[in-house]
DNA sequence: CAAGGGATGGCAATCGGTTGCTGCCCCCCA
DNA sequence: TGGGGGGCAGCAACCGATTGCCATCCCTTG
């Protein structure tokens, strides 16, 4: 009875096998991988050859159990249908994989409770973790970085490193432009309470506004989508100026979408920026004029940032990075118009409905 | 000098640990978790009270090392950055997670190189595996599915478990909607040659234009991108036709981008179709007309069907699954005009430049 | 009262590597 | 010739949970 052995799925080879084919002990042949020096040229040369041979491939499970060293990094984005994370996910995989770390990315849904949930999932799992624009409370989020190292993308924080876009600056740079342009009065268009950016773009706004002696407004909050902006052309229209900047690409081209429905000239009656750059903010209609956010390079500087704090010797530096913005010039800013609402008097609005996920009807 | 015990970075609570404070055995503690009515209720009750309290997680490493279970899925996308992917890992992230599994998405950009790197990384740590239109050779992906359950996506198999978009009912319907307008040429504006959507796509546009007896063209391949879609824009223009489709949305979005930057004017001169009605397409100009594919779906399906590999009794269902697709008329399609090219005798083109990747020049 | 059997809990092996320590061999140098 | 030391390989414990099998205990039943 004891001629065919059970089998599971997949008996892949293991050290024992190859120790076994190569007569010498499995220690060995472990070392033989993990510290090529430890052991004898050659010997270490054949079990190489050997195991190859045989297909032998180090279990990563059971290599991480001792060791810990699971090779994985954990990224939770807000939403990943967000084009806002495409370029950050990039960035930080391909960092990642030139690590020879996996990169594990998780969406949460915009929703806190999700990503308790997913991080209690996958802290175990990994070796650190980014939580990119998290929706975390503070405490949360110590509770966290005190399992494992931890980095915040677009947020600051004082006792966790952070790395976030320099949105002080590209707001300056914005409000220059459209001061530059004849815009005295600005509206913000904000995105989440919960989100630590949209205070601080909203401040940066205010410092620059003051400075440059305009006026400023605040609609919102907003969901930071598509959806969201055509809400806050509504809004918007009750009150309207000549100059919106809105918290992100999103709600920037669902603001103009909704603006134009109304009637609205853009950027002949409003001139708008957005922020972040993202991917369709320069074909949608018009062109969007946006602070470009350097996304990849977020990605990539918070798994760079993260390798440095799993190095044994810690270096804690736990100023936040700033890395710089740029404004980008399209089409969807221009010279203040003489015209306000109500726009319907001066062009009739192009007719069509729009359901409320921001696609047309048939 | 004993009283200072050795510290690692996190020194989570086992179930020896939860075993001691209960004063029982470690494997009552594991089958208190994983087998309640092996063992007695209030034992039970206890050791569950007695473990939260000293919040002891069951770790998930330790347990996958003898029961090969995971909780790992893995799912590969060709390119995390394209838009036709984002609703498909949503779906799938977000069945797995339901299902109590972990998802772990990876980008291999498009390389048949970088998709075999990240499997190999992968599989050891994974239950089973989507492929995303995965750029693998038929038998480089029957290796892997020889390694772990093994599901393709937007690729049909005979021996491998398959998710599909209609692309037949698809084409057909884009075809008929091109005729009734009045087209009797359609250009095919092909993608990646490894593509197998690319291939049935041109076959089922083939077949639809014979039996409504309409003319194709084909011209390509191209880059499925934005960029590849400008570069479309110039071939084409040296034989035009009033209509085009295209392998997918990108490349439609380029290519009206490119013609009305030739001073084409859409859908006036040139009615364009595209494929998958990814994110962008209702806010591109003008909005694209487009076959959907059921994204979300695709990717919920595809875990799914996973799942079920997984269960001991395998189903075994080999037969594709054909998801159905849907047309999206927007406003890049309207009735045959009596223009073509050269555009630009008609309409001086707009003098603008591009950046090879895409970008308006600032 | 004894045999049978279900309910409970413990023992110990196991998954596949990693690593501290030991032991052996050989070479070098005094 | 003997002692010291470096190079190399093996032994065995360990990471933390799972699980087959055995030992108890107690209750039931003939």
């Amino acid at each position: 009875m004891d001629e065919e052995p059970g089998w599971r799925r997949q008996a892949s080879p293991t050290i024992y096998d190859v120790a076994k084919a190569c007569g010498v002990a499995p220690s060995t042949v472990s070392r033989a991988f993990s510290r090529p020096g430890r052991v004898n040229a050659e010997t270490a040369d054949r079990i190489r050859r050997v195991a190859a041979e045989m297909g032998y491939r180090t279990n990563p499970l059971a290599r991480a159990l001792p060791t810990g060293k699971t090779s994985l990094l954990a990224l939770l984005v807000a939403d990943v249908t967000n084009p806002f994370f495409f370029e950050i996910i990039r960035g930080a995989q391909e960092a990642a994989r030139v690590a020879g770390y996996t990169m594990l990315v998780a969406d949460v849904e915009e929703s806190a409770e999700a990503e308790k949930e997913v991080l209690d999932r996958v802290v175990p799992l990994v070796e650190g973790i980014i939580l990119a624009t998290s929706r975390l409370s503070d405490s949360s989020i110590r509770v966290t970085a005190k399992q494992r190292p931890t980095i915040v993308l677009n947020r600051v924080m004082t006792d966790i490193p952070s790395v976030v876009t320099d949105n002080a600056r590209g707001m300056r740079r914005a409000v220059e432009h459209l001061a530059e342009l004849g815009h005295t009065t600005i509206t913000y268009v904000a995105g989440p309470e919960a989100s630590w950016a949209d205070g601080m773009r909203w401040r940066s706004l205010r410092e620059a506004a003051f400075e440059l002696e305009l006026q400023t407004r605040r609609i919102g909050p907003f969901s930071p989508t598509l959806a969201g902006g055509l809400a806050a052309a509504r809004t918007f229209d009750d009150r309207p100026t000549s100059a919106v900047i809105t918290y992100n690409d999103l709600l920037a081209i669902g603001i103009m979408r909704g603006l134009t429905l109304m009637g609205a000239r853009i950027p002949a009656d409003v001139s708008v920026i957005g922020f972040d750059n993202i991917f369709g903010s320069d074909f949608c209609t018009p062109p969007l004029t946006t602070v470009a956010a350097p996304l990849r390079n977020l990605g990539a500087f918070a798994v760079k940032t993260l390798l440095a704090q799993l190095a044994p010797n810690a270096p804690r530096g736990l100023r936040p990075a700033l890395l710089p913005a740029q404004l980008i010039v399209r089409e969807s800013t221009a010279r203040k118009g003489p015209r306000l609402a109500p726009w319907a008097t001066a062009a009739p609005p192009p007719q069509r409905s729009v359901t409320k996920d921001g696609n047309w009807l048939p």
